[in-house]
DNA sequence: AATGAATGAGAGTTCATTCAT
DNA sequence: AATGAATGAACTCTCATTCAT
């Protein structure tokens, strides 16, 4: 079946062709501002070309979204066989930050953007791909008490304050709040930030 | 002149009724979803009028930029006067949180929301609103290692992470990506996330 | 009858100062382009002032249209006694022109701009005013003629070519489109253009 | 390439369609009181449509405003072969005089109209299509004072003089100020003044 | 006499989406 | 597979006009 195999992968290629563009523009312009028509003239297509590879704009949305999660939780997995544990929190949190950084428009639309997509709405209603994320740092927190590697406390509270430590660094470079910082100094910024907390967590338990 | 006094009362109570429903509209349905009908609607006037109180959208959006920058620089004031500088430190931060979660819609647009509002861009060029939120937490966190109350590190560093941490835990929970925790235990766990974050700092030094 | 009296002249006169604003405005900006919020702030009045003296914005085109009219017949019988007839004619036209360019808010709205106004139109279904500024010139071509001061044609035909003349140079000066003679030549233009014509009229008969 | 030949065709076609209706309509109503959505009522469309075809309502004037011209040059280039001057200066006239009423709406906004759009005022700054008709004008006035075909006089006096006839008789009756000569008899009466006056012009000199 | 407040009606314009080709 | 043409629905914003005070 070579034909159709060719066939599908090119069908593939140009979602993926489009989910780039309109990826770009979504953080660009923000997706409330982003037209059919700009995505088609990004690509060279006619806007009703798009709507051979997309049921309608919400789709985009949500095509974008799985492949975000696809992507982080496979960053996210990259760093389970490091055996130190407390080694293993500060890779998790580096590979997540990163993340974030490198595919500011992915995080923007999985963890910031007002999700107002309907089928985002729908299928995440119990958020099953957002869980997964969070059980890692979860099981990851509590290896990092069973090896007395980081004071003891209830696991949400410890592993809800990491994620809101990097979320935040993450949400307040990506949505332009830290003016005050020079651009360039950022990633040092956050480096040393996550450096620091690592340290306060690292005591003698 | 008790005339002119209650026509200019009535004034502030229209805009600030209208600012009120604007503000509710906003979070729910996100800046560029809410037309200037649902608002007029909302209040239960033509749409024509809100344009006799506000120039145009921008202008609503600009108004209580204002109005809640200025709210949250007043709540971080009144925690200055606390003596010990950890205890500040701590009661900045949960200050900080209590007026990001008693005021979504205000958090939301300040720190959250794609700002494209022209008339914020303008003013905000230097953002001096924001950064005078900033100093004040860079003040209290040299005060803390000035007095030894927690380890020594580049001022910015310390500060943005705790900056972080508080404004990802807001953030999260605005935009509600904290479903895997039941709603009615968020408030403790951001109550018990930042109490463990404390105690983390205040080690022997 | 004093206060009588005095409230009347009274109310004439903001009819006066409306109208006189209005009349700029309408040359300046076209018509359809002058709001009733425009007229109110040049006379620094409310709009729903205005109504009290003008029924509505049409109820302001009317009133100039009177206002217009008057003057340009009083303009024209002022020439009626010049004895020489082909004195007369010439002076009737330099009269013409003259309230035309030196009043080019009123001859705009009388002679060029299309009469829209559901009032005017209404009155001017036979447009008496005109009429009676034509038949002026009228006699006083027959009367030339009588007098063999220029040649005979019929009246209407010599009457309509003249006015034709002094309305075209008006029209075109008064809508901008004699672009091609520079602005302050063109006085002097209109006056040799009538003498050159009042010539050619004035040959042996 | 025949199929991109019609759809070319198609586009033109339905271009000219729209400026069929918006250059009755703007004759009939006024270029202010035309909407959008009338013009696409009259050619049973959507307003959406127009916007395929034109950027703007400043468009759709700039469009028909170039086709007049285009239309007027060519009409006055047809009478230049003419071999006698002074019958080239009449049929000049005549030619002027047919343009404008047989193509009132081209005229109406060519010579008449307050143009206030964008587009045109732009474009117009040193109005060279204007310029060209005139500057045709002016060169027939020439040739017939070089062949001793009308008196003498400063060139500009008496083109703008025959300039301000013809148009005086045009924009008279396209604004309709005629209403003291019923309508069946402009058309003679035209002639006979422009032939009045060529009479004159042709004396002995 | 004067006006601030209010609004119905409607303007120009944009956009996601459909469909015949 | 790709698209040009078309549109319904909606948006922001303006304006002539009314009316209670």
């Amino acid at each position: 079946m070579t034909i159709a195999d060719r066939k599908d992968r090119d069908r593939q290629e140009m979602r993926s062709h489009i989910l780039d563009h309109a990826k770009k523009l979504f953080i660009k312009e923000g997706f409330e501002n982003v037209t059919i028509r700009n995505i088609a003239d990004g690509i060279e297509y006619s806007p009703a070309t798009v709507y051979l590879y997309f049921k309608d704009k919400d789709d985009i949305l949500y095509a974008l979204h799985v492949e975000g999660f696809r992507k982080l939780i496979k960053a996210q997995q990259a760093i389970l066989p490091t055996r130190d544990p407390l080694n293993r929190l500060k890779k998790c949190g580096q590979a997540y930050i990163r993340f974030a950084l490198e595919n500011p428009e992915y995080y923007d639309l999985m963890f910031i953007m007002s999700a107002t997509g309907k089928k985002i709405e729908e299928t995440d209603k119990d958020w099953t791909v957002g869980l997964e994320s969070y059980d890692i740092l979860r099981q990851i927190v509590r290896d990092c008490m069973d090896a007395d590697a980081i004071p003891r406390n209830n696991i949400d509270t410890v592993s809800f304050a990491l994620w809101s430590l990097v979320h935040g660094m993450a949400a307040l470079i990506i949505r332009k709040r830290c003016v005050m910082i020079p651009e360039e100094d950022l990633e040092g910024l956050v480096q040393s930030a996550l450096h620091y907390m690592m340290q306060l967590l690292n005591v003698e338990v």
